[in-house]
DNA sequence: GACGTTGTTGCGAATGATTCCCATTACCCC
DNA sequence: GGGGTAATGGGAATCATTCGCAACAACGTC
């Protein structure tokens, strides 16, 4: 079996080398685990634990949904995944490799992938205030995104 | 009776003037509404929905746990209380005259309260980027706190 | 002050996201 | 290929919050 050649997002080779690292570190390369790393490796980010749950199920329809969860829990301790609150609602997966912060709108529950470089200044203002060091990726920031606040603009014109 | 001369936090008189808003809404000024107002208007704001629960069982026992919620509820529609979310774990209430941020370590737990200034330059450069306007109220920003940083470098020196 | 309307409450059950427990299964090292 | 043990399926437990509903209590009116 030849390594993944697959482009992947940003440094992690691909399955077959997480699952080796899994090895190392005194885990089991399991058929769920495997198909859950193809999931998180193919595109789209952002999903939910049951809708992982969802896209590993059409292809071995009896992973529980909690096997999901200790998987990917186990892959986050392996460095290898990361999960972040985007508001209300569950939390959503995916790998590490993709670092971004996160601006969510609290009207239409959009998502922007917001490059780390725009939370500088924060980051600066809390370190020199507070000797706080922020972490802009686990945790959404909040607002309002610009197509509802032009569609809510207009309405109050209206 | 006259007008309640207490120093409020920030511009709201005080439960009387809140009880009398919620009547021109077409409400009623309940005895658990009351006191779940005097509890709001105390010192010590990010309290949990349980923890004000708890704190208006004191006074009046059977006030139950979902009252408190729909109160909370109420007077969050009417603009007197918002609520946060720190991280993980409940939301937290207070009145909506003490505007500012949140700094939550993700290590301790601690909360600061951050100035809104402290947010210009992610709110200027998210507006800049994206069209988003941010609310740095709602959801608090994650991150690391001078103690816990100062502890953490510690112990990997040693 | 009694009355009726209708907003509120107490209570428990339902929900949604996640975690826990446990007996069974299946990796993978030798 | 057998055995030790990590992982799984299944379901029950947990935590925060919301809902449904019958009984109750504000408050304007008479």
């Amino acid at each position: 079996m030849s390594v993944e050649h697959r482009p992947s997002p940003s440094g992690l080779a691909g399955v077959d080398e997480v699952l080796r690292r899994v090895r190392e570190a005194g885990g089991r390369a399991t058929t769920s685990r495997r198909i859950l790393l193809e999931r998180l490796f193919s595109e789209g980010s952002h999903k939910t634990a049951e809708a992982l749950a969802h896209e590993v199920q059409r292809v071995a329809p009896d992973v529980h949904l909690s096997t999901i969860y200790r998987n990917l829990e186990e892959l986050e301790r392996l460095g290898v995944v990361t999960h972040a609150h985007l508001g209300h609602g569950p939390a959503t997966y995916h790998l590490a490799t993709e670092t971004h912060g996160h601006l969510s709108c609290e009207s239409c529950g959009a998502t922007l992938e917001a490059p780390l470089g725009l939370f500088d200044g924060l980051a600066e203002a809390a370190r020199t205030a507070f000797g706080f060091e922020i972490d802009p990726r686990h945790f959404a920031v909040l607002g309002h995104c610009a197509a509802c606040r032009a569609r809510e603009a207009g309405a109050a014109d209206a």
